[in-house]
DNA sequence: ACCATAGGCAACCAAATGGTTGCATGTCAA
DNA sequence: TTGACATGCAACCATTTGGTTGCCTATGGT
């Protein structure tokens, strides 16, 4: 339950995962076979990049009957936002100053 | 050299990898020497690293003499952040209040 | 000119990854 | 209670990944 940093960025790293991210952001709770339709990879293919996302604690599941439903937690990745991708903002103008200084007097 | 947003996902799913991006944030402008100070691995190794972060355009390089010089483009993660993970972040409360309506209504 | 230094290239390897098929289990409904 | 449907589990497979070793090339200093 308690994902990692690592976790959540190697869930991120594939497109069919991001994909049912994105699935579950335009309509949340849905089923794992409503999370098949129309795409080109069976049902158990689907079912573990599920188990990868819910272990990186970017997906939550209730139990209801014979169904299973799948909640998007955003919270990992507003946590990417702020602990990570924020730490490369600050000093994002002064690293490109920098590199264009060093583009520069390399043609001198 | 134009990466693609899946590109910098995958780049950036390695530990490794994002740890040498913290390295150049820390300090920009290193050799691939100075890149592998320190670290359990090889310079081949770090070197493979590189050219992925360099295909992600996360790092460019400059060819000074018999040295390379590696600097951070935080570019690609600012664009992660704009492109991507805000488009999580609006409809988060609205997510998780569902979440817990849906986490109460299952202890009925 | 020579040698140490910085980096590049290629072959190879084990383990992880993303996918499949086949079968088992659990639950709802007639 | 029986069948259809929703999901789970396990074995297997090809490819990718992250790493290694060994050798080659290029540049700078003495």
């Amino acid at each position: 339950m308690v994902a990692t940093m690592d976790e959540v960025f190697k869930a991120l790293a594939d497109a069919s995962r991001r994909s049912l991210l994105d699935r579950l952001h335009a309509r949340n709770g849905q089923t794992l076979n409503e999370l098949c339709e129309g795409l080109a990879m069976t049902r158990q293919a689907v079912t573990k990049h599920l188990v990868i996302l819910e272990e990186a604690n970017l997906v939550t599941t209730i139990r209801q009957g014979r169904e299973k439903l799948h909640y998007l937690n955003p919270v990992p990745i507003h946590q990417i936002g702020e602990r990570w991708i924020k730490k490369f903002e600050r000093g994002k103008l002064a690293a490109l100053s920098e590199l264009k200084r060093q583009l520069e007097k390399r043609d001198e």
